[in-house]
DNA sequence: CGTCAGTTTGAAGCGAATCAAGAACAGTGG
DNA sequence: CCACTGTTCTTGATTCGCTTCAAACTGACG
Protein backbone atom coordinates (compact mmCIF):
# COMPACT_ATOMS: atom_id res chain seq x y z
CA UNK A 1 0.00 0.00 0.00
CA UNK A 2 0.96 3.44 -1.22
CA UNK A 3 0.88 5.83 1.68
CA UNK A 4 -2.17 8.59 0.86
CA UNK A 5 -0.22 11.70 1.16
CA UNK A 6 2.36 10.14 -1.52
CA UNK A 7 -0.46 9.23 -4.24
CA UNK A 8 -2.05 12.92 -3.84
CA UNK A 9 1.18 14.33 -4.33
CA UNK A 10 2.05 11.60 -7.65
CA UNK A 11 -2.09 12.57 -8.45
CA UNK A 12 -1.29 16.37 -8.93
CA UNK A 13 1.72 15.72 -10.56
CA UNK A 14 -0.34 13.72 -12.79
CA UNK A 15 -2.87 17.12 -13.35
CA UNK A 16 0.23 18.82 -14.08
CA UNK A 17 1.27 16.27 -17.00
CA UNK A 18 -2.06 15.98 -18.45
CA UNK A 19 -2.95 19.74 -18.65
CA UNK A 20 0.98 20.56 -20.05
CA UNK A 21 0.14 17.58 -23.04
CA UNK A 22 -3.44 19.31 -24.22
CA UNK A 23 -1.88 22.44 -24.01
CA UNK A 24 1.89 24.45 -22.92
CA UNK A 25 1.21 26.45 -19.77
CA UNK A 26 2.88 29.58 -18.88
CA UNK A 27 4.02 30.45 -15.14
CA UNK A 28 0.86 32.42 -14.11
CA UNK A 29 -1.12 28.92 -15.01
CA UNK A 30 1.15 26.80 -13.04
CA UNK A 31 0.52 28.82 -10.23
CA UNK A 32 -2.97 28.82 -10.52
CA UNK A 33 -2.93 25.15 -10.13
CA UNK A 34 -1.72 25.01 -7.00
CA UNK A 35 -5.05 26.91 -5.75
CA UNK A 36 -6.33 22.98 -6.35
CA UNK A 37 -6.84 22.35 -2.81
CA UNK A 38 -10.03 21.09 -1.53
CA UNK A 39 -10.17 17.32 -1.48
CA UNK A 40 -12.97 15.45 -1.42
CA UNK A 41 -12.72 11.46 -0.40
CA UNK A 42 -14.95 8.73 -1.70
CA UNK A 43 -14.98 5.09 -0.56
CA UNK A 44 -15.39 1.68 -2.91
CA UNK A 45 -18.11 1.93 -4.11
CA UNK A 46 -19.54 4.90 -4.09
CA UNK A 47 -21.55 7.20 -6.09
CA UNK A 48 -20.67 10.31 -6.99
CA UNK A 49 -23.00 11.64 -9.47
CA UNK A 50 -26.54 10.41 -10.75
CA UNK A 51 -28.26 10.79 -14.17
CA UNK A 52 -29.71 13.95 -14.49
CA UNK A 53 -27.71 15.90 -11.82
CA UNK A 54 -26.41 18.62 -13.07
CA UNK A 55 -22.58 18.87 -13.51
CA UNK A 56 -22.01 21.43 -11.72
CA UNK A 57 -19.16 20.34 -9.38
CA UNK A 58 -16.21 19.04 -11.99
CA UNK A 59 -13.13 17.44 -9.92
CA UNK A 60 -9.43 15.96 -11.08
CA UNK A 61 -8.61 12.61 -9.69
CA UNK A 62 -6.17 12.14 -7.60
CA UNK A 63 -6.08 8.94 -6.35
CA UNK A 64 -8.27 5.56 -6.86
CA UNK A 65 -10.25 4.60 -9.91
CA UNK A 66 -13.62 5.87 -11.15
CA UNK A 67 -15.80 4.74 -13.34
CA UNK A 68 -18.97 6.12 -15.56
CA UNK A 69 -21.75 3.44 -15.97
CA UNK A 70 -25.12 2.98 -16.35
CA UNK A 71 -27.30 -0.17 -16.23
CA UNK A 72 -30.71 -1.33 -17.27
CA UNK A 73 -33.56 -2.33 -15.48
CA UNK A 74 -33.24 -5.70 -14.96
CA UNK A 75 -29.66 -5.01 -13.59
CA UNK A 76 -27.81 -5.22 -16.90
CA UNK A 77 -24.97 -3.02 -16.13
CA UNK A 78 -22.41 -1.11 -18.74
CA UNK A 79 -19.50 0.70 -17.80
CA UNK A 80 -19.30 3.37 -19.84
CA UNK A 81 -15.43 4.48 -19.26
CA UNK A 82 -12.77 5.25 -16.48
CA UNK A 83 -11.40 8.08 -14.66
CA UNK A 84 -7.50 7.52 -13.67
CA UNK A 85 -5.39 10.27 -11.89
CA UNK A 86 -4.85 13.17 -14.05
CA UNK A 87 -8.96 13.18 -15.31
CA UNK A 88 -11.10 15.64 -15.02
CA UNK A 89 -14.48 14.10 -13.82
CA UNK A 90 -18.14 15.81 -13.70
CA UNK A 91 -17.28 19.11 -15.93
CA UNK A 92 -20.11 20.20 -18.04
CA UNK A 93 -20.40 23.95 -15.76
CA UNK A 94 -20.06 26.12 -18.71
CA UNK A 95 -23.19 24.95 -20.77
CA UNK A 96 -25.27 23.42 -17.66
CA UNK A 97 -24.82 19.89 -18.97
CA UNK A 98 -26.26 17.41 -16.74
CA UNK A 99 -24.59 14.01 -16.51
CA UNK A 100 -26.22 10.77 -18.69
CA UNK A 101 -24.79 8.23 -16.63
CA UNK A 102 -23.84 7.47 -13.18
CA UNK A 103 -20.50 8.04 -11.79
CA UNK A 104 -18.49 5.71 -9.12
CA UNK A 105 -15.40 5.38 -7.50
CA UNK A 106 -14.17 1.56 -7.84
CA UNK A 107 -11.77 1.82 -5.52
CA UNK A 108 -11.14 4.23 -2.31
CA UNK A 109 -10.43 7.33 -4.31
CA UNK A 110 -9.54 11.10 -3.85
CA UNK A 111 -10.82 14.02 -5.91
CA UNK A 112 -9.95 17.90 -5.48
CA UNK A 113 -12.24 20.57 -6.90
CA UNK A 114 -11.14 21.92 -10.21
CA UNK A 115 -14.95 24.67 -10.46
CA UNK A 116 -13.23 27.28 -9.54
CA UNK A 117 -9.94 27.09 -11.73
CA UNK A 118 -12.35 26.43 -14.17
CA UNK A 119 -14.59 29.42 -13.98
CA UNK A 120 -11.34 31.56 -13.08
CA UNK A 121 -9.42 30.93 -16.11
CA UNK A 122 -12.14 30.91 -18.60
CA UNK A 123 -13.38 34.11 -17.66
CA UNK A 124 -9.92 35.77 -18.11
CA UNK A 125 -8.67 33.77 -21.49
CA UNK A 126 -5.35 36.55 -21.81
CA UNK A 127 -4.16 35.21 -18.43
CA UNK A 128 -4.78 31.98 -18.51
CA UNK A 129 -4.46 30.68 -22.59
CA UNK A 130 -3.57 27.33 -22.22
CA UNK A 131 -5.83 26.68 -19.48
CA UNK A 132 -9.02 28.36 -21.10
CA UNK A 133 -9.02 26.42 -23.82
CA UNK A 134 -7.89 23.13 -22.43
CA UNK A 135 -11.18 22.23 -20.70
CA UNK A 136 -12.62 21.35 -24.53
CA UNK A 137 -9.75 19.28 -24.97
CA UNK A 138 -10.77 17.09 -21.61
CA UNK A 139 -13.68 17.11 -23.68
CA UNK A 140 -12.77 15.87 -26.98
CA UNK A 141 -10.57 12.79 -24.95
CA UNK A 142 -13.93 11.61 -22.95
CA UNK A 143 -15.53 11.79 -26.78
CA UNK A 144 -12.49 9.49 -28.16
CA UNK A 145 -12.72 7.61 -25.16
CA UNK A 146 -16.46 6.46 -25.72
CA UNK A 147 -15.81 5.97 -29.36
CA UNK A 148 -12.98 3.74 -28.92
CA UNK A 149 -15.62 1.91 -26.18
CA UNK A 150 -18.28 1.56 -28.86
CA UNK A 151 -16.06 0.02 -31.31
CA UNK A 152 -14.18 -2.01 -29.00
CA UNK A 153 -17.44 -3.88 -27.75
CA UNK A 154 -19.58 -3.53 -31.06
CA UNK A 155 -16.60 -5.37 -33.50
CA UNK A 156 -14.14 -6.65 -31.35
CA UNK A 157 -14.10 -10.80 -30.22
CA UNK A 158 -13.39 -11.15 -26.40
CA UNK A 159 -9.46 -11.52 -26.28
CA UNK A 160 -8.95 -8.10 -28.36
CA UNK A 161 -11.30 -6.12 -26.47
CA UNK A 162 -9.21 -7.48 -23.06
CA UNK A 163 -6.11 -6.25 -24.84
CA UNK A 164 -7.20 -3.12 -26.29
CA UNK A 165 -8.69 -1.93 -23.03
CA UNK A 166 -5.57 -2.89 -20.83
CA UNK A 167 -3.64 -1.22 -23.11
CA UNK A 168 -5.85 2.05 -23.22
CA UNK A 169 -5.14 2.21 -19.72
CA UNK A 170 -1.59 1.35 -19.35
CA UNK A 171 -0.98 4.34 -21.72
CA UNK A 172 -3.26 6.58 -19.85
CA UNK A 173 -1.11 6.09 -16.87
CA UNK A 174 2.16 6.08 -18.17
CA UNK A 175 1.57 9.44 -20.11
CA UNK A 176 0.71 11.32 -17.27
CA UNK A 177 3.52 10.33 -15.10
CA UNK A 178 1.58 7.86 -12.47
CA UNK A 179 3.34 4.65 -14.06
CA UNK A 180 7.15 4.35 -14.62
CA UNK A 181 7.07 0.68 -15.75
CA UNK A 182 5.85 -2.98 -15.55
CA UNK A 183 4.29 -4.64 -13.93
CA UNK A 184 0.79 -2.46 -14.38
CA UNK A 185 -1.83 -3.12 -11.64
CA UNK A 186 -5.27 -2.41 -12.27
CA UNK A 187 -7.62 -2.50 -9.52
CA UNK A 188 -10.12 -4.27 -11.07
CA UNK A 189 -12.37 -7.16 -10.78
CA UNK A 190 -13.37 -9.30 -13.41
CA UNK A 191 -16.82 -8.45 -12.90
CA UNK A 192 -15.47 -4.84 -13.72
CA UNK A 193 -13.96 -6.27 -16.46
CA UNK A 194 -16.89 -7.83 -17.83
CA UNK A 195 -19.09 -5.09 -17.10
CA UNK A 196 -17.06 -2.91 -19.29
CA UNK A 197 -16.22 -5.11 -21.84
CA UNK A 198 -19.86 -6.47 -22.46
CA UNK A 199 -18.79 -9.60 -21.13
CA UNK A 200 -19.82 -12.12 -18.89
CA UNK A 201 -17.31 -12.31 -16.04
CA UNK A 202 -17.03 -16.68 -16.74
CA UNK A 203 -15.85 -15.60 -20.13
CA UNK A 204 -13.50 -12.84 -18.86
CA UNK A 205 -11.97 -15.12 -16.19
CA UNK A 206 -11.25 -17.78 -19.33
CA UNK A 207 -9.51 -15.18 -21.89
CA UNK A 208 -7.21 -13.85 -18.42
CA UNK A 209 -6.13 -16.90 -18.49
CA UNK A 210 -5.38 -17.19 -21.97
CA UNK A 211 -3.71 -13.99 -21.26
CA UNK A 212 -1.70 -15.30 -18.34
CA UNK A 213 -0.56 -18.26 -20.39
CA UNK A 214 0.87 -15.91 -22.63
CA UNK A 215 2.98 -14.04 -20.02
CA UNK A 216 1.04 -11.10 -20.67
CA UNK A 217 -0.63 -10.97 -17.35
CA UNK A 218 -1.01 -12.05 -13.65
CA UNK A 219 -4.03 -12.23 -11.84
CA UNK A 220 -4.42 -12.10 -8.29
CA UNK A 221 -7.99 -11.18 -6.26
CA UNK A 222 -9.68 -8.42 -7.38
CA UNK A 223 -6.85 -6.91 -9.37
CA UNK A 224 -4.88 -7.78 -12.52
CA UNK A 225 -1.32 -6.88 -13.07
CA UNK A 226 -0.25 -6.18 -16.78
CA UNK A 227 3.54 -7.83 -17.32
CA UNK A 228 4.86 -6.95 -20.49
CA UNK A 229 4.05 -4.33 -22.37
CA UNK A 230 5.41 -5.54 -25.83
CA UNK A 231 4.02 -8.82 -25.68
CA UNK A 232 0.44 -6.84 -25.19
CA UNK A 233 0.82 -4.28 -28.00
CA UNK A 234 1.59 -7.56 -30.49
CA UNK A 235 -2.05 -8.85 -29.06
CA UNK A 236 -3.48 -5.46 -29.53
CA UNK A 237 -1.76 -4.55 -32.88
CA UNK A 238 -4.36 -7.60 -34.81
CA UNK A 239 -6.85 -5.16 -34.51
CA UNK A 240 -5.57 -1.94 -35.20
CA UNK B 1 -39.68 10.61 -53.80
CA UNK B 2 -39.87 14.05 -52.71
CA UNK B 3 -38.96 17.18 -54.29
CA UNK B 4 -35.45 18.85 -53.27
CA UNK B 5 -37.19 22.23 -52.59
CA UNK B 6 -39.32 20.76 -50.14
CA UNK B 7 -37.40 18.35 -48.18
CA UNK B 8 -34.75 21.40 -47.85
CA UNK B 9 -37.94 23.51 -46.54
CA UNK B 10 -38.18 20.80 -44.18
CA UNK B 11 -35.24 20.62 -43.05
CA UNK B 12 -35.02 24.18 -42.07
CA UNK B 13 -38.41 23.85 -40.33
CA UNK B 14 -36.40 20.69 -38.04
CA UNK B 15 -33.13 23.23 -37.40
CA UNK B 16 -35.72 25.81 -35.99
CA UNK B 17 -37.78 22.90 -33.87
CA UNK B 18 -34.79 21.55 -32.85
CA UNK B 19 -33.47 24.64 -31.52
CA UNK B 20 -36.19 25.57 -29.82
CA UNK B 21 -36.56 22.34 -28.08
CA UNK B 22 -32.83 23.23 -26.61
CA UNK B 23 -33.57 26.61 -25.85
CA UNK B 24 -36.30 29.25 -26.31
CA UNK B 25 -35.02 31.41 -29.82
CA UNK B 26 -36.12 35.26 -29.53
CA UNK B 27 -36.67 37.05 -32.60
CA UNK B 28 -33.63 37.99 -33.81
CA UNK B 29 -32.12 34.82 -32.90
CA UNK B 30 -35.23 33.77 -35.64
CA UNK B 31 -34.29 36.24 -38.04
CA UNK B 32 -30.19 35.25 -37.81
CA UNK B 33 -31.42 31.30 -38.45
CA UNK B 34 -32.08 32.98 -41.93
CA UNK B 35 -28.60 33.47 -42.67
CA UNK B 36 -28.02 29.67 -42.83
CA UNK B 37 -28.16 29.76 -46.62
CA UNK B 38 -24.98 27.80 -48.04
CA UNK B 39 -25.57 24.75 -49.30
CA UNK B 40 -23.24 21.89 -49.25
CA UNK B 41 -24.58 18.76 -51.22
CA UNK B 42 -23.23 15.25 -50.31
CA UNK B 43 -23.62 12.10 -52.68
CA UNK B 44 -24.70 8.95 -51.01
CA UNK B 45 -21.41 6.91 -49.90
CA UNK B 46 -19.10 10.31 -49.96
CA UNK B 47 -17.03 11.20 -47.02
CA UNK B 48 -17.78 14.10 -44.86
CA UNK B 49 -14.65 14.23 -42.66
CA UNK B 50 -11.57 12.02 -42.02
CA UNK B 51 -9.90 11.49 -38.50
CA UNK B 52 -8.05 14.13 -37.48
CA UNK B 53 -9.13 16.82 -39.81
CA UNK B 54 -9.77 19.59 -37.85
CA UNK B 55 -13.81 20.40 -36.80
CA UNK B 56 -13.82 23.81 -38.61
CA UNK B 57 -16.97 23.53 -40.94
CA UNK B 58 -19.72 22.55 -38.83
CA UNK B 59 -23.04 22.03 -40.96
CA UNK B 60 -26.38 21.37 -40.20
CA UNK B 61 -28.28 18.56 -41.44
CA UNK B 62 -31.25 19.57 -43.57
CA UNK B 63 -32.08 16.32 -45.48
CA UNK B 64 -30.92 12.72 -45.74
CA UNK B 65 -28.86 10.85 -42.98
CA UNK B 66 -25.53 10.86 -42.22
CA UNK B 67 -22.95 8.48 -40.09
CA UNK B 68 -19.85 8.60 -38.32
CA UNK B 69 -17.90 5.56 -38.05
CA UNK B 70 -14.52 4.08 -37.28
CA UNK B 71 -13.07 1.22 -39.06
CA UNK B 72 -10.53 -1.66 -37.88
CA UNK B 73 -7.33 -2.28 -40.30
CA UNK B 74 -9.12 -5.99 -41.26
CA UNK B 75 -12.40 -4.01 -42.49
CA UNK B 76 -14.31 -4.38 -39.52
CA UNK B 77 -16.54 -1.41 -39.66
CA UNK B 78 -18.64 0.46 -36.80
CA UNK B 79 -20.72 2.92 -37.12
CA UNK B 80 -21.02 5.44 -34.26
CA UNK B 81 -23.95 7.92 -34.62
CA UNK B 82 -26.13 9.11 -37.33
CA UNK B 83 -27.15 12.61 -38.18
CA UNK B 84 -30.37 13.74 -39.20
CA UNK B 85 -32.35 16.19 -40.47
CA UNK B 86 -32.01 19.09 -37.51
CA UNK B 87 -29.33 18.03 -36.45
CA UNK B 88 -25.07 19.92 -36.21
CA UNK B 89 -22.76 17.85 -37.86
CA UNK B 90 -18.92 18.60 -37.30
CA UNK B 91 -19.19 21.08 -34.78
CA UNK B 92 -15.61 21.50 -32.46
CA UNK B 93 -14.85 25.22 -33.91
CA UNK B 94 -14.62 26.77 -30.56
CA UNK B 95 -12.42 24.48 -29.03
CA UNK B 96 -10.02 23.22 -32.24
CA UNK B 97 -11.47 19.74 -31.82
CA UNK B 98 -10.33 17.33 -34.25
CA UNK B 99 -12.38 14.59 -35.67
CA UNK B 100 -12.35 11.28 -34.34
CA UNK B 101 -14.16 9.19 -36.67
CA UNK B 102 -15.00 8.99 -40.30
CA UNK B 103 -18.62 11.15 -41.23
CA UNK B 104 -20.09 9.43 -44.17
CA UNK B 105 -23.19 10.42 -45.86
CA UNK B 106 -25.50 7.18 -46.39
CA UNK B 107 -27.88 8.43 -48.57
CA UNK B 108 -27.61 11.70 -50.73
CA UNK B 109 -27.83 14.59 -48.20
CA UNK B 110 -28.35 18.24 -48.13
CA UNK B 111 -26.76 20.66 -45.53
CA UNK B 112 -26.26 24.18 -44.64
CA UNK B 113 -23.21 25.55 -43.16
CA UNK B 114 -23.70 27.23 -39.32
CA UNK B 115 -20.01 28.31 -38.97
CA UNK B 116 -20.87 32.04 -39.02
CA UNK B 117 -24.16 31.68 -37.10
CA UNK B 118 -22.20 29.99 -34.50
CA UNK B 119 -19.05 32.23 -34.17
CA UNK B 120 -21.77 35.12 -34.18
CA UNK B 121 -23.85 34.14 -31.62
CA UNK B 122 -21.24 33.22 -29.62
CA UNK B 123 -19.61 36.52 -29.73
CA UNK B 124 -22.78 38.08 -29.08
CA UNK B 125 -24.09 35.95 -26.11
CA UNK B 126 -26.55 39.04 -25.16
CA UNK B 127 -27.86 39.73 -28.43
CA UNK B 128 -28.13 35.60 -28.92
CA UNK B 129 -28.88 34.39 -25.49
CA UNK B 130 -30.55 31.36 -26.69
CA UNK B 131 -28.39 29.97 -29.60
CA UNK B 132 -25.25 31.11 -27.69
CA UNK B 133 -25.57 28.12 -25.53
CA UNK B 134 -27.42 25.67 -27.98
CA UNK B 135 -24.28 24.66 -28.99
CA UNK B 136 -22.91 22.96 -26.10
CA UNK B 137 -26.18 21.21 -25.74
CA UNK B 138 -25.79 19.71 -28.98
CA UNK B 139 -22.75 18.29 -27.40
CA UNK B 140 -24.33 17.01 -24.88
CA UNK B 141 -26.38 15.01 -27.20
CA UNK B 142 -24.20 13.64 -29.05
CA UNK B 143 -22.43 12.30 -25.70
CA UNK B 144 -25.91 10.93 -24.81
CA UNK B 145 -26.12 9.00 -28.06
CA UNK B 146 -22.61 7.72 -27.90
CA UNK B 147 -23.82 6.34 -24.41
CA UNK B 148 -26.60 4.63 -25.84
CA UNK B 149 -25.07 3.00 -28.43
CA UNK B 150 -22.55 1.61 -25.67
CA UNK B 151 -25.03 -0.08 -23.59
CA UNK B 152 -26.95 -1.03 -26.55
CA UNK B 153 -24.28 -2.88 -28.07
CA UNK B 154 -22.47 -3.71 -25.30
CA UNK B 155 -25.25 -5.18 -22.66
CA UNK B 156 -28.43 -5.90 -25.43
CA UNK B 157 -29.58 -9.14 -27.37
CA UNK B 158 -30.09 -8.77 -31.29
CA UNK B 159 -33.72 -7.91 -30.89
CA UNK B 160 -33.52 -5.62 -28.30
CA UNK B 161 -30.81 -3.21 -30.35
CA UNK B 162 -32.41 -3.57 -33.11
CA UNK B 163 -35.72 -2.34 -31.32
CA UNK B 164 -33.84 0.12 -29.27
CA UNK B 165 -32.33 1.54 -32.29
CA UNK B 166 -35.42 2.55 -34.19
CA UNK B 167 -36.93 3.62 -31.63
CA UNK B 168 -34.39 6.51 -30.50
CA UNK B 169 -34.27 7.83 -34.81
CA UNK B 170 -37.95 7.29 -34.81
CA UNK B 171 -38.28 9.48 -31.93
CA UNK B 172 -35.77 12.32 -32.62
CA UNK B 173 -37.30 12.56 -36.37
CA UNK B 174 -40.78 13.10 -34.52
CA UNK B 175 -39.70 15.53 -32.01
CA UNK B 176 -38.06 18.15 -35.20
CA UNK B 177 -41.27 17.43 -36.63
CA UNK B 178 -39.86 16.06 -39.91
CA UNK B 179 -42.22 12.81 -39.46
CA UNK B 180 -45.95 12.81 -38.83
CA UNK B 181 -47.17 9.85 -38.43
CA UNK B 182 -46.30 6.10 -39.54
CA UNK B 183 -44.84 4.13 -41.20
CA UNK B 184 -41.43 5.45 -40.47
CA UNK B 185 -38.91 4.99 -43.48
CA UNK B 186 -35.23 3.88 -42.93
CA UNK B 187 -32.91 3.94 -45.83
CA UNK B 188 -30.71 1.83 -44.04
CA UNK B 189 -29.22 -1.42 -45.73
CA UNK B 190 -29.13 -4.60 -43.56
CA UNK B 191 -25.44 -4.07 -43.52
CA UNK B 192 -25.49 -0.81 -41.87
CA UNK B 193 -27.77 -1.72 -39.14
CA UNK B 194 -25.09 -4.74 -38.89
CA UNK B 195 -22.71 -2.69 -38.45
CA UNK B 196 -24.52 0.11 -36.37
CA UNK B 197 -25.11 -2.75 -33.68
CA UNK B 198 -22.41 -5.22 -34.02
CA UNK B 199 -24.01 -7.72 -35.54
CA UNK B 200 -23.52 -9.57 -38.86
CA UNK B 201 -25.64 -8.95 -42.03
CA UNK B 202 -27.38 -12.19 -41.81
CA UNK B 203 -28.52 -12.26 -38.48
CA UNK B 204 -30.17 -8.55 -38.97
CA UNK B 205 -31.86 -10.00 -41.55
CA UNK B 206 -33.27 -12.47 -39.30
CA UNK B 207 -34.01 -10.41 -36.46
CA UNK B 208 -35.96 -8.06 -38.47
CA UNK B 209 -37.76 -10.89 -40.46
CA UNK B 210 -39.21 -11.53 -36.57
CA UNK B 211 -40.09 -8.20 -36.30
CA UNK B 212 -42.01 -8.22 -39.56
CA UNK B 213 -44.05 -11.12 -38.18
CA UNK B 214 -44.78 -8.95 -35.27
CA UNK B 215 -46.20 -6.68 -37.65
CA UNK B 216 -43.67 -4.11 -36.31
CA UNK B 217 -41.69 -3.24 -39.82
CA UNK B 218 -42.05 -4.05 -43.43
CA UNK B 219 -38.70 -4.43 -45.46
CA UNK B 220 -37.95 -3.36 -49.23
CA UNK B 221 -34.87 -2.63 -51.07
CA UNK B 222 -32.29 -0.80 -48.72
CA UNK B 223 -34.94 0.18 -46.27
CA UNK B 224 -36.65 -0.66 -43.08
CA UNK B 225 -40.26 0.88 -42.33
CA UNK B 226 -41.20 1.21 -38.77
CA UNK B 227 -45.35 0.90 -38.99
CA UNK B 228 -46.07 0.78 -35.52
CA UNK B 229 -44.91 2.65 -32.71
CA UNK B 230 -47.12 1.11 -30.09
CA UNK B 231 -45.62 -2.33 -30.57
CA UNK B 232 -42.18 -1.24 -31.09
CA UNK B 233 -42.49 0.75 -27.67
CA UNK B 234 -43.35 -3.02 -25.97
CA UNK B 235 -40.50 -4.62 -27.78
CA UNK B 236 -38.31 -1.94 -26.54
CA UNK B 237 -39.94 -1.64 -22.99
CA UNK B 238 -38.50 -5.53 -22.08
CA UNK B 239 -34.71 -3.42 -22.05
CA UNK B 240 -35.77 -0.22 -20.05
C1' DC C 1 -31.22 -8.49 -70.81
C1' DG C 2 -27.30 -8.70 -68.02
C1' DT C 3 -25.31 -6.72 -63.99
C1' DC C 4 -24.88 -5.66 -59.39
C1' DA C 5 -26.17 -4.43 -54.80
C1' DG C 6 -29.02 -6.05 -51.53
C1' DT C 7 -31.82 -9.74 -49.48
C1' DT C 8 -32.94 -14.39 -48.23
C1' DT C 9 -32.13 -19.30 -46.98
C1' DG C 10 -29.91 -23.39 -44.96
C1' DA C 11 -26.19 -25.86 -42.75
C1' DA C 12 -22.39 -25.95 -39.81
C1' DG C 13 -19.55 -24.19 -36.29
C1' DC C 14 -17.73 -21.15 -32.95
C1' DG C 15 -17.69 -17.76 -29.29
C1' DA C 16 -19.67 -16.56 -25.37
C1' DA C 17 -23.53 -17.02 -21.86
C1' DT C 18 -25.44 -19.66 -18.41
C1' DC C 19 -25.76 -22.86 -14.66
C1' DA C 20 -23.85 -24.93 -10.83
C1' DA C 21 -20.51 -26.06 -7.57
C1' DG C 22 -16.28 -25.65 -5.43
C1' DA C 23 -11.80 -23.31 -4.03
C1' DA C 24 -9.11 -19.38 -2.56
C1' DC C 25 -8.87 -15.52 -0.09
C1' DA C 26 -9.50 -11.08 3.05
C1' DG C 27 -11.90 -9.36 6.68
C1' DT C 28 -14.51 -10.04 10.96
C1' DG C 29 -15.52 -11.11 15.51
C1' DG C 30 -15.14 -14.39 19.10
C1' DC D 1 -5.55 -17.89 16.84
C1' DC D 2 -9.36 -19.83 14.52
C1' DA D 3 -14.07 -20.49 12.81
C1' DC D 4 -17.32 -17.76 10.09
C1' DT D 5 -18.67 -14.77 6.22
C1' DG D 6 -18.86 -12.81 1.98
C1' DT D 7 -16.54 -11.70 -2.17
C1' DT D 8 -13.84 -13.11 -5.92
C1' DC D 9 -12.01 -16.51 -8.69
C1' DT D 10 -12.04 -21.02 -10.96
C1' DT D 11 -13.73 -25.12 -13.40
C1' DG D 12 -16.73 -28.21 -16.15
C1' DA D 13 -20.90 -29.15 -18.60
C1' DT D 14 -24.35 -27.45 -21.34
C1' DT D 15 -26.90 -24.28 -24.06
C1' DC D 16 -27.64 -20.59 -27.11
C1' DG D 17 -26.96 -16.50 -29.84
C1' DC D 18 -24.72 -15.24 -33.41
C1' DT D 19 -21.25 -15.72 -37.25
C1' DT D 20 -19.62 -17.75 -41.21
C1' DC D 21 -19.92 -19.79 -45.58
C1' DA D 22 -22.14 -20.65 -49.68
C1' DA D 23 -25.64 -20.34 -52.83
C1' DA D 24 -29.79 -18.71 -54.61
C1' DC D 25 -33.02 -15.10 -55.19
C1' DT D 26 -34.95 -10.30 -55.90
C1' DG D 27 -35.42 -5.97 -57.75
C1' DA D 28 -33.42 -1.57 -59.56
C1' DC D 29 -30.95 0.21 -63.26
C1' DG D 30 -28.20 1.07 -67.36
Amino acid sequence: MVSRALSIQTGRAAIARHLEILAPLNESEREALTSLKELVDFAAGQEITKPGAPLDDPMFVLAGWICRCSTLSDGRRQILDFYLPGDLVGDGSRTGKRAHAFCVALTPATCVRAGELIALTRSQPDRFPGLANVWGAFESEIEKRLIDQIVRNGRMLAHERLAHLIKDLYERHRRVGVLVSEPFVMPLTQEMFGDALGLSTVHVNRVLQQLRREQIVRTSLGRVEMLNAQLLEAAVQATR
